[in-house]
DNA sequence: ATGAACTAGGACTAAAAGAGTCCTCGATCG
DNA sequence: CGATCGAGGACTCTTTTAGTCCTAGTTCAT
């Protein structure tokens, strides 16, 4: 229900954590203790990572994990489809644009730009963008970030 | 993985239907009908789209439902709320703000960004605005009405 | 050269959410 | 009074998510 899965929010969190760490690597392992992520489960987020090339892996002994690109350079959406797979809305929407409702679907159209919308955030944020964050704002405002009016959210 | 229920859709569907269909009823049946979902389902989301004031419904022989208020003053947040309970983007987020990792949770504050833009657009959105969107875009910008900018989307 | 500390990855299982069914009851109208 | 509706409880089936288990290959330090 337009939730994100918890690997997801692991590969995020993990992703961050790289980040901040700097260059060195660290280990799954490491990871999976600081954040009470079960440790066979991250391992498999953090080789899917690697696999799609936003991880450096480093076997052996005082082996890890390091960031294969600029933090700045890697979008919520890209680790999230990375994940998950691809992102729809609504079951209207597959690879091809196919909707089982075909004409009679009425509500396609205006999700659409719904579904376009939450991709365009998703793109906008970066693990970059998620460690200045976590200094109470630093430097690039949210509104303009996220490109969003300042209407007040509600749950 | 973020994607919206199949309750959610139907219940879209219905309003829109019934925004369409103007004042008369319309009976759940019918709508059933008319866009292949399965009438014992679609019952029960009317019924509770009936309870939480979006739809006014009628007992009896040609019954059914109508809708409650004005389209432009039901919103898609409002609907797939009211269908799928409270919406959060990771399970970070509760009713209470309550983080399972509390402060070891370094994803929470960039993710509850993207999780108010998410808000904002399904809040941004009423049944009314569909109507207008099914005949190719009638004076309201979607740019505008998104509040987004004009980044083409990718799946 | 051996063992500890890593990543790589296949195969499973358990739990939860989603989707849909079945059956009964009360209201309304003709 | 019977056909047509909505109201609603109680299930069941299926799919997805989450997590486990086990084995194999790499690298490093002693």
């Amino acid at each position: 229900m337009l939730k994100l899965t918890k690997k997801a929010d692991y590969g995020l969190i993990a992703l961050k954590h790289l980040a901040v760490h700097g260059p060195d690597s660290s280990s799954a392992k490491e990871i999976a203790e600081t954040y009470g992520i079960p440790l066979a489960l991250l391992s498999k987020i953090l080789q899917k990572l690697a696999k799609n090339g936003f991880l450096q892996s480093e076997h052996g002994t005082n082996g890890g994990y390091k960031l294969a690109r600029d933090a700045r350079d890697i979008t919520a959406l890209e680790v999230i489809r990375s994940i998950d797979g691809p992102i729809f809305l609504t079951a209207c929407f597959t690879e091809h644009g196919y909707c089982c409702h075909t004409d009679k679907c009425i509500v396609r159209d205006p999700l659409q730009k719904v579904h376009e919308g939450i991709l365009r955030l998703l793109a906008s944020i970066s693990i970059g963008d998620m460690l200045e964050a976590k200094e109470q704002d630093s430097g690039r405002s949210p509104e303009r970030l996220y490109g969003l009016g300042a209407t007040p959210p509600v749950v």
